[in-house]
DNA sequence: GAGTGGTCTAGACCACGAC
DNA sequence: TCGTGGTCTAGACCACTCT
């Protein structure tokens, strides 16, 4: 039982309220990543509102993917996102369609540097703050596929700018989660196409200025803040990925 | 005041069977792009349902962007069915964001020819069936910006094989609808990295073998079956496609 | 002021999942 | 069988838009 209480009209909905404060609680860690949260009768009492409206409350956080319903079983705080993975907008050499095979990662360089203003600015950083910078080269049966650079801020990920890079894992998120608390919620992609500078194609066993397919990433953790930048090249005639529409 | 009637348990909500029946009498042209539906209280009473059954199925039709509610004036038919418009793919020549400008199209080639065994298969035809093939290029401002090849099972779109392609509008997929009682209702689209031919670049004003985007597409109807093939080129370095997780 | 969609209530019953 | 989320009802009042 909390001492939270809804008043009913300032300026927002109070669904909207009501979604605003299961939030909080849920990024204070009250609930755990993937635990269950009360059922919605007993929330509805607690916080003295009809369950239509904390229905409305919950379905907004399902939308951003806060939270997860399971008919019969109960609403779970969402796990964090292992995959994500960019095998989905490659396929290399002829191999099964089983695109769930993770390819080994090694980092080439890790490097301490001051943000650019760009950066700054999607990290919500002042100026001239720290990031963690990684180079790495992710490969599938000893062959590299993949070319990544990965840049993080430092306040954040402080853990991670001491520990020994051997000993990463091959998939950075759940270690991210592990190491430092991040949760990552949400990821977006903008694909285009280029061409592989001298080292970089070299680093892919390729040609340079060989066309490459660049994945720019954002990640962000459950307060929605941006918490990675990743570029990602990857042989563009390895490139395949398929979007629905309805 | 309709004939329908919603009975009330046999496998789908009753929201879902209001949905389905809605887009039914939208498809059919009851109320064109643009213009409004009755109330929500005169669709639940002309449906003998309480009102949040009718928002519900509503809300599923402004999720799948049939419809477009505005507080206080109504609920409208969304304008412009163009669907899943190739340019999500492309950012031509820095224009403005406005990705909504439907390009020119004008139509190269229109042949009859017997399906490929892959083509009939996918068609659900007989071998040796007929089918329509057009090519077609792009344009904005005047100045090419893709090319497609669009391959149609015959027997479904007989009125468009005897028609002046001239006459033909921008927009297929409304074309598609109201000469020959087709509604794409699904799309997949399949990208991948390809070259143009000598013949293919001189279409778009290119060198040959400059590298492009391979867009293949699938298109459904809405008993599910595909009805069109299509394969779509463009500039690789104008591909840009943005895609989130979560 | 009249009509629209948006919010909210307090119930009821159904469908699913685990015990 | 019990607890969960999912569906549905019949009202009420609020906020927006137009005239």
């Amino acid at each position: 039982m909390s001492t939270l209480l809804i008043d009913n009209t300032p300026g927002q909905s109070r669904y909207g309220k009501l979604a605003q404060a299961l939030r909080d609680r849920i990024l204070l860690g009250e609930w755990a990543p993937g635990e269950l949260i009360p059922a919605e009768s007993t929330l509805a009492q607690s916080y003295g509102v009809a369950l239509g409206t904390i229905r409305q409350a919950l379905s907004l956080l399902v939308e951003d993917g806060v939270l997860q319903r399971r008919h019969g079983k109960g609403t779970f705080v969402t796990k964090g996102v292992d995959g994500a993975s960019m095998m989905r907008f490659f396929r290399f050499r002829g191999l099964d369609d089983d695109s769930s095979t993770t390819p080994h990662s090694r980092i080439l360089t890790s490097r301490l540097r001051s943000a650019s203003v760009q950066e700054a600015h999607v990290f919500g950083l002042e100026h001239g703050a720290q990031v963690l910078q990684l180079e790495r080269v992710r490969s599938l049966d000893a062959e590299p596929c993949l070319l990544e650079t990965i840049v993080l801020p430092l306040p954040i990920f402080g853990a991670l700018a001491d520990s020994d890079t051997n000993a990463w894992d091959d998939l950075l998120y759940p270690m991210y989660q592990q190491r430092c608390g991040v949760v990552i919620q949400k990821t977006q992609d903008t694909l285009s196409f280029s061409q592989l500078n001298a080292t970089q194609a070299k680093r892919l066993k390729l040609a340079a200025s060989h066309p490459c397919v660049l994945v720019e990433r954002q990640a962000f953790d459950m307060a929605g803040r941006c918490v990675e930048l990743r570029t990602t090249r990857g042989d563009a005639y390895s490139f395949k990925y398929t979007a629905q529409v309805q």
